[in-house]
DNA sequence: TTAAATGCAAATCGTTTGCATCTGT
DNA sequence: ACAGATGCAAACGATTTGCATTTAA
């Protein structure tokens, strides 16, 4: 999701590192780079299988749990929109905040500057120094609340 | 968590919406709304205990389940610091930012007014009516941070 | 050559459900 | 009286694990 800042595909980024690369990782990697919408794991198992047909559900876990550890991607819980799966995304340089529409399901992202002044501010007066952040908000996009007004009470 | 800033405590404000009020309910919110650190299900349930010892788990949730609907409580993740459960606190009138400490696990909770000026910038600039948001920061806290400098690393 | 990665199946965790029974209003 | 709440046990979805086998470097 969003348009890729990185200098550096992941597969390099991986090479760089000296981690060994497969064919099962390189088809989960090209799926979560390509990814036009925020994918879960079950997704990705799906597309991964287009690339390298026998890919185990249990190596796309494993998969993700490297590139979280080497911080190449995000975690995202949208919400909890539909169950409680996660969702991902190569890490971008902008971070930025989703907001998830309870009526039609959409995800929006929004960023900020205030979004990085807040960050600051925390690593400043907190003296808390950042690894991750995850900015989610919940309610209604601008048509769902004007189609239905309803979504708005109480 | 956070001293309560509601004007009518949960039991009144359930009273108030007509809603039944039975002695598991009242356990388990009673414990919700004294508990000076974040609880789990689990933990709900094992407070709740001492209160009404045969309440069972699948109560606990129901409740849980209630208070969220009504938006009396909010669920937080914590960054997954300890498996995939949730935490709950009451609603507060003022909004903070959960900061979890992956080397200790502390929780630390830190509001600012930038966070208020970035909902109101969100809700502006993109139309959107926020119903709920969680922003949680994950890193290392300042003791952490001091003790041991490898936290901070890649 | 050999440490690391994979597939498979079973296990785990947190949570939800169906249903018969009980209880607040 | 009866809609709604409960306890129990079984089911669930997402994720993780152990272990024998394969593979990248």
């Amino acid at each position: 999701m969003t348009p890729a800042l990185e200098r550096r595909s992941l597969i390099e980024e991986l090479a760089g590192k000296g981690i060994r690369m497969t064919a099962q990782r390189r088809a989960v990697i090209e799926v979560i780079q390509e990814a036009k919408e925020h994918l879960d794991a079950e997704a990705l198992l799906e597309r991964a299988r287009e690339w390298h047909p026998h890919i185990d559900r249990a190596t796309v876990y494993r998969t993700i749990d490297l590139l979280k550890k080497l911080r190449l991607i995000d975690e995202l819980d949208l919400m909890h929109l539909e169950g409680e799966k996660h969702f991902y995304e190569v890490k971008t340089t902008r971070e930025h905040v989703h907001l998830a529409c309870f009526r039609c399901g959409r995800i929006q992202e929004f960023s900020s500057s205030l979004f990085e002044q807040l960050k600051s501010e925390i690593s400043e007066q907190a003296g808390f120094t950042i690894r991750v952040t995850r900015l989610e908000v919940g309610g209604a996009c601008r048509e769902c609340a004007a189609h239905d007004p309803a979504t708005l009470s109480p």
